[in-house]
DNA sequence: CGGGATCCGTTACGATACTG
DNA sequence: CAGTATCGTAACGGATCCCG
């Protein structure tokens, strides 16, 4: 496995570890949090059994990824990978989407970026519970003083407001593509009591402009 | 060619336009200046002449690329691309390299990264031609208030100053992982004039500490 | 039942020879 | 020098099977 392309260029040394088919999106899928082996054969449609299990050999053996149990998760240099996806995931988002996909898609490095974005701007003291719904996928977003902040993939139990949107627009308004007031007139429904979705959409109004640009906490 | 992953995810998107074997470092190279049939063949020791010929046509049909006569070169669209392997080579930067390399390396973007270090840090009054010449691959480096700040591949005409080093120590120096002293001490050698020297090293100083984090002019 | 290994048909890759 | 054609080899994709 693995044609190493042997050239000293940083670039090529990269895609000596992550250019290989599949590795970069089984890596997209552990940012969100650690993994398991049906986990990936369900979230990736069209990957055999035995290549998903040849790449998790190797990025092990390359100290990406570490195995606890029946557990994947990211080593520390693994994490280092984020930047990469986040520049991919700009550069898709210019090209127009398939006819047919195989899958309504899969965003959970989304969870990621949030989280990086709302460490960056909320209120110390801000406390809610929010569900956000990207194309039909639902992410929690969890901020309190105690714990604070949260994002992770899937939907919480009880949550103070449920957010209903779509990637696209989402990016083109933080990208300023769109205004912010366009974006929330066509491309956002909330639900939940007047104080929440207004504590909500403020602090999605300050991701949106500040603290979406760059992936980093 | 190309499996698509037929996925909405963008990063699925953007890796069945660039994720194909050897098609990151075609845009690479492109990076550097237009680039012809051959140049491609001697860069990538390895590839294929049919692959590159598949991998170009495919580039362009995407409208990464762009054939002018006998000159490929990247459309608005493919210098897009140029997060992506910024991001690629920083990490590339955190593994060992190879035991048995082909290639002493290719270090193309480099040139590319350089000309908007500098022309965000340069003073507009200043006039230099350098030959910086990395782990043996030479750059111009041209920078007058007429034509302002070129960088390209290939060594100049009649430099004011030789300046030698590698692109490892070079990265950490930028990271800040190693001293500026340090790195000029133990990795980088000066030839021309005492004033053309002292002009270089302090422009370099600048790009090192302000302007090597980011690759956007 | 979930985590993998094995098998095999199909597709892409790699090397080289070939044509304008 | 730019690109095409051919062909052996390696990787991928799908299914099945094994093992705890």
């Amino acid at each position: 496995m693995s044609r190493s392309y042997r050239l000293l260029c940083p670039i090529a040394r990269s895609l000596d570890r992550v250019g290989d088919r599949w590795t970069l999106l089984i890596l997209r899928d552990l940012h969100a949090g650690p993994m398991r082996y049906g986990d990936f054969l369900a979230g990736l449609p069209g990957i055999a059994s035995n290549l998903l299990a040849t790449r998790l050999q190797k990025l092990q053996s390359d100290g990406l990824v570490e195995q606890d149990g029946q557990q994947y998760s990211l080593t520390e240099l693994g994490t280092r990978t984020q930047r990469v996806l986040w520049e991919l995931a700009l550069l898709g988002g210019l090209f127009p989407p398939d006819d047919d996909l195989k899958q309504p898609g899969h965003l959970r490095l989304v969870a990621v970026t949030l989280r990086a974005a709302i460490r960056r701007v909320a209120r110390p003291d801000l406390e809610l519970t929010a569900e956000l719904i990207l194309d039909g996928e639902s992410f929690t977003i969890d901020v309190s003083p105690e714990r604070g902040v949260e994002v992770v993939y899937g939907a919480p139990d009880a949550p103070d407001v449920v957010a209903t949107s779509s990637y696209e627009p989402m990016m083109a308004a933080a990208a300023g593509d769109v205004s912010l007031e366009d974006f929330r007139a066509e491309h956002v429904r909330l639900e939940g009591s007047t104080a929440m979705q207004q504590r909500f959409a403020e602090l999605m109004g300050l991701v949106m402009t500040q603290g979406f640009a760059d992936p980093d906490a």
